[in-house]
DNA sequence: TTATTACCGAACACATTGTTCTATAATATT
DNA sequence: AATATTATAGAACAATGTGTTCGGTAATAA
């Protein structure tokens, strides 16, 4: 890729991404995007076909970084939080949150951030299947799986939420608790 | 109320109602509703600030209708469905839902509907405070009140939106039954 | 060195929002 | 029933945002 195109792409990246900080995804307009990223107009357009694509390929790198070194286990990158056992994804998932990369905790507070919920929802319930074995087997006897996974993912979303509302005064390793308690 | 305020209110919810069915909140233009209202732009906006006011006043309109007989547990409303024990605000709002009055579920499962999902929940959330008492009291002693009410109305809401998604195959009674097998 | 390609910036058409105005018709008041 | 009040329609308007087009310029790749 040419490195003019990778410039102005982070630029992008890195203007939204300080936008996202201080307003909701709706209230931001590309005119602000592309004069925080000094980038032109149709530049803009040529990258993204609109801001919901921008969004979209911000998400996709964003998962791609946290969720990718969850499904391989022998990454560097899971060892920056020593933690095993069965409930190790989801404590090294807050964690991950309380650092606060590039204000996901942003697009998962705002308003009108539903395309983003969306992909994170779809990455947590690949996480999730791989590891329903956690959450008492026999459960899926009574209830049907498809049901008990969404809540599981619902569940996990809706605690980071809480979580976020009430200004992350917990600690990673309660808040797992109270979420492994809970399901 | 002047009787054409009435009949403009009226036609203006209708119209939005009609359109709800077919598209997301966002994706709805002053301009259509007018158009499907018959009512001038001028009108419109006499009656409601902007578009979120007029969902907005919506929604205040629908719950009041929804939850104010659950709450008063004497009217004739709630003798639609006869049911009783614990269970009864929980299986009846299903039943409420499988319903679709006012095409609720057309915003329930839209996207973009947050400012609706907000007032559902705050309304939602009086609801479970009244029958905390359903859900194993003693669980309040290892996590704190506000995650568990959180919990509980995110749960429900899930389920909901759950069912919608699946195509509302499952009766009320089965769904009530997931619903408080998981919580 | 040359050809390619991305960029800027300005201009543009278009859609949507929310406001203002006047004439008209429905309603309330007496 | 006559009069005063008030809501409405409809059109025009400014303001804002979206997405496109185009020609000149500069960075990159060959």
């Amino acid at each position: 890729m040419d490195r003019r195109q990778r410039k102005t792409r982070e630029a992008i990246f890195k203007a939204f991404t300080e936008l996202l900080s201080q307003k909701d995804f709706n209230q931001i307009t590309v005119g602000e995007i592309i004069d925080n990223a000094n980038v032109g107009r149709a530049t803009f357009y040529t990258h993204f076909e609109t801001k919901d694509f921008l969004l979209k390929e911000f998400c996709e790198e964003l998962f791609c970084h946290i969720f990718d070194a969850e499904e391989n286990t022998n990454y560097e990158h899971r060892h920056i939080f020593e933690c095993d056992g069965s409930d190790a994804p989801f404590l090294h998932l807050f964690r991950h949150l309380q650092k606060n990369d590039n204000n996901i905790l942003a697009l998962l507070s705002s308003q009108n951030n539903e395309l983003f919920l969306r992909y994170f929802r779809a990455n947590l319930e690949i996480l999730v299947e791989e590891h329903l074995n956690i959450f008492e087997p026999q459960r899926h006897k009574i209830i049907p799986l498809p049901f008990w996974k969404n809540y599981i993912v619902a569940t996990f979303v809706e605690t980071i939420r809480w979580w976020i509302k009430n200004d992350m005064k917990e600690s990673p390793e309660i808040l797992t608790d109270y979420f492994l308690k809970v399901v």
